[in-house]
DNA sequence: AGAGCCTGTAAGTACCTGCTTGCAATAAAA
DNA sequence: TTTTATTGCAAGCAGGTACTTACAGGCTCT
């Protein structure tokens, strides 16, 4: 592989892993297999270093489709939002490391990120089920998808690092989530056990 | 006031602003008003220092009651949802410090802190909703009680950093996920405007 | 007035930090 | 073959880190 990707990978697991004071450019050589000298040579300086590696290594801003228009509310939100959580997990120690660093690098953070697009995508959905007559009219089509995606982005980056708070399998939790918002939102979603 | 609690609440503050590594002796030193040396001879070393600074200065542990028996679900939970998201908001510089450093300092973390047992006391509630017939039993109390309480903390904890992503007042978001997640469980809320 | 305690000042330890300089080795491009 | 670009190695810089030692002043209690 590319020395150069090769070191912005290092630097961004090392950044995941111990946030920004934390990723020293010694260590990041190490974890990149290469001289600390070189991570100079490529980049100039730490902070734009872990400025890139942020940027290309974070969670893809691939945008996961929502149908255009909604037929089954049910599965159709449980494989987004599966979609979803499972990505979010995926980056768990990043996502976890922004948080804690959003107030001191606020750049770190890019405007385009897939979680904001995914907020507007649900939105959207559910206002179209709203017209449809659907779901009820008297919710707020952004509040409900704060409901969805903020219980799927908390328990998606905790699950691992406190097993005894959230004891459950993510399939579990996220049908779980889903038919509760789904209901919240005034789908009816067929009963099960 | 007492020197040594006010060195406690230095730390705690720069903690929360800044992280453990960001968090110097001297910066620490600097916010109490005091010599460094003061802190080492009071605490020992930094890392004591600021594990009984977080223990002592985060989030209290003062459960904030709901009902034994449930009588108006949507006001009890609107009310405790709301005290609960107050809370959240005052601590929530601290709450991003420790979600980024949890996997780094897991120690800084009680296990009986208000939020474990926030989860649980509202998952007994619905529990007594089910019982009583007034929720669907088919949802999971636990999963049910984290869609809420995961809601209202990212909420919390992002609004002020990320306002273009969260727009719209605490009163109005609280209320919504309160009537969302009501709905959710098979609450019956009289619809709004 | 004297004893003990708490605090501040000054200086210094050993180590880590981002970053730089000088020079040699290598390998592809001309 | 010569040139050029990329990399590594060794050493070092100035500043910051947690933490220590030694000494002096002020406070309260007896």
């Amino acid at each position: 592989m590319d020395l150069r990707t090769r070191i912005l990978e290092a630097a961004a697991k090392v950044y995941a892993d111990v946030g920004y004071r934390g990723a020293t450019t010694r260590r990041i050589a190490g974890e990149a297999g290469c001289n600390e000298l070189t991570l100079f040579r490529h980049f100039g300086s730490k902070a734009t270093l872990i400025h890139d590696a942020v940027a290309c290594c974070g969670p893809e801003s691939k945008l996961i489709p929502l149908p255009e228009t909604p037929l089954e509310p049910y599965t159709e939100v449980r494989t987004w939002a599966w979609l979803h959580f499972t990505q979010m997990r995926q980056h768990q120690a990043m996502i976890r490391t922004t948080i804690g660093e959003l107030e001191e690098h606020p750049e770190l953070v890019r405007p385009s990120d897939p979680y904001a697009l995914a907020y507007g995508q649900l939105g959207d959905y559910i206002r179209k089920l709203q017209a449809a007559g659907r779901a009820h009219a008297d919710v707020d089509p952004e509040s409900a998808s704060a409901v969805l995606l903020n219980t799927l982005l908390l328990n998606g980056i905790m699950r691992d690092l406190m097993p005894e708070l959230v004891p459950d399998t993510p399939e579990f939790h996220v049908d779980q989530f889903v038919l509760v918002f789904l209901r919240g939102i005034g789908v009816t979603v067929p009963p099960r056990a």
